[in-house]
DNA sequence: TTAATCTACATTAAGTCAATAGAGATATAG
DNA sequence: CTATATCTCTATTGACTTAATGTAGATTAA
């Protein structure tokens, strides 16, 4: 039940590119200081996400990437079904990674009827929580940075 | 996001224990032939499966395996936890296998607490899900085989 | 023209996964 | 008491994935 490191670097990145959305590109070097993410590993993974559509690049001194659309139109889930394929813990009940598994019989399979629920729980979250959700909880988050629930007045 | 093969393998053995319980251990070759594993990489699963103390094991002839405790006490989370560790997405979440993610600084990463949601999500279904929940779902699915919901009467 | 940037493809070292191998221990049936 | 079907234990393999690193090149603002 996994998210590889791969995954999560590409989220924080995507989350520095929130941040200054609407503002000029952000410098590989900058998201890869800011985030503690190695440098050439990123450019990778943004260049990966530029095929997949969610980032644009420009070159050359002063280059730089931005994000493609407006971060609440980009969910986690679209995000992470291109970089690691399935949300479903088991490929025999992801929606668009179907594959079938090796059970005797999918339709008597009760692990099956299981998974699915797991599989929706997942996406439930991942379909409806953005990149715009991302970059707000980091402002939350800087603002009361170790105050925990119980510490309210 | 995945569950292992290895995982698979043991809650559908685990499926078969189940529907045998109170009864005589099963064999592993007929766990194995029900259930289309292949037969040695069973024997390591059942084996790990009774270290975690979730089955127990008779040798020699007319030897097998039986669940060590009530399908209904036997929660998917706990083999899961055992055969594969964490369920949260990433480790930075995890109640019981903890570790340190790369981030800057984890009580101002924004994904922590998504990924949070996440990880409780899962935990719920597999915490409330039993062995004996398998069991009941194989039983309801092998009366109504390929009845949709929508074709009730 | 320079230098900072993105682009592209290749390579690697380590790890994981699924499965297989082989020798051994145990207990029941006969 | 012996034959044999079972579980037990450790090791190994081959394929694959992961997280990075290497090297060379293209682009563009200053």
């Amino acid at each position: 039940m996994k998210l590889s490191v791969r995954g999560e670097y590409a989220l924080r990145a995507l989350t520095v590119l929130g941040v200054h959305y609407g503002g000029d590109v952000v410098r590989i070097q900058a998201v890869s200081d800011q985030q503690n993410i190695p440098k050439r590993f990123l450019e990778q993974i943004l260049n990966d996400l530029k095929a997949g559509g969610f980032v644009e690049s420009r070159r050359g001194v002063s280059g730089g990437y931005r994000l493609a659309a407006a971060p609440d139109r980009i969910p986690l889930a679209r995000v992470i079904r291109h970089l690691e394929g399935a949300l479903a813990p088991v490929s025999c009940v992801s929606e668009r990674f179907y594959a079938k598994c090796t059970c005797p019989d999918e339709a008597q399979c009760p692990l099956r009827s299981v998974m699915k629920e797991v599989r929706d729980a997942i996406a439930k979250i991942l379909e409806t929580t953005t990149v715009a959700d991302l970059v707000s909880r980091a402002k939350a988050l800087r603002q009361q940075p170790d105050r925990s629930p119980d510490f309210v007045i």
